[in-house]
DNA sequence: CGGAATCCGCCACGATACTG
DNA sequence: CAGTATCGTGGCGGATTCCG
């Protein structure tokens, strides 16, 4: 339809008491809904398995182990709907049914396989990451539950002598 | 820990009947589970917002419209424990929380940044590959409605001419 | 103000069965 | 093989209440 460089009607109105060069937030801005499918833990996955070669939906649902085959069907379905995915069906017995990133999808391919760089790069950091908060979280429980027996004990006592 | 650029026990064994230079997809996957994290929903707006910056409970509750405050609670205390937001308690009457991004997090910042980028750039494209799928969608179940119209009326006459 | 804890509705998702 | 259709449920997330 268009060249998709203008920026259209994007919300970035209204709010205008903090920094307006914050992007918009709001609850019925598109950006936000298009971000969930894109950012949804099924797509990231599709999106990421169509790197340059097209794959059949049997194939995609082995790839992704776990995937049940409507997710497998909702998920492709709203690529293509969003035009990131192309779905191709060859008249033929068995039917075959192709899937492959559209140019659209392409440039999304780049961002989405940064983001999996990224965990795979640093998942050893934040694996460190949890179990330190974990082991800090339990120690201060251990002190809490220490300090809550003791003022428990001087009540007793206190209860005690008053009577 | 560790500097976090080994690739350690990464889950990149079985499965070898494809390409192995192909990132692991398999369920028990501890990237995929850091992915669900990190893509999640509130996590890719409160990444976003704390761009260089600390912002308070509050502050943040306000500008991501729709949230609601168990799930800024839940957000924050995931991101904290995976070491991507750090969270600063002051001791002062009324109390005072501030949330900004660690190092690791602002490495996750640019990424994040990109993903929001792509879909700000993009919308509109995505936004008329909606209409244009629904349209198509809309068209072909007109013509498969009155093919059925068509198939229904054949047999009542076949119907007709048997009795 | 910044939570924690509890209750609960609802719908996203899985499992299953059936079609072209 | 590649879906659609239907049903049942687990858990995500909202609303509310209470606390330091």
């Amino acid at each position: 339809m268009d060249d998709g460089t203008q920026h259209a009607p994007l919300c970035t109105d209204s709010d205008g008491d903090y920094d307006v060069l914050q992007w918009d937030t709001r609850e019925d801005c598109e950006v936000r809904q298009i971000l969930d499918r894109v950012a949804d833990k099924w797509s990231l996955l599709v999106i990421a398995l169509l790197d340059r070669r097209s794959l059949r939906f049997t194939e995609l649902r082995r790839k992704i182990d776990g995937i049940s085959q409507r997710m497998l069907t909702v998920t492709l379905r709203q690529l293509e709907r969003d035009g990131i995915v192309r779905r191709t069906v060859h008249p033929v017995v068995p039917p075959r049914v192709d899937y492959e990133l559209t140019p659209l999808g392409a440039t999304l391919h780049d961002t989405i396989r940064s983001l999996v760089t990224w965990t795979e790069r640093h998942q050893n950091e934040i694996a460190a990451a949890r179990a330190a908060y974990d082991t800090r979280v339990e120690a201060e429980k251990e002190t809490a539950d220490q300090e809550a027996a003791e003022r428990d004990a001087l009540a007793r006592e206190v209860l005690a002598g008053r009577r």
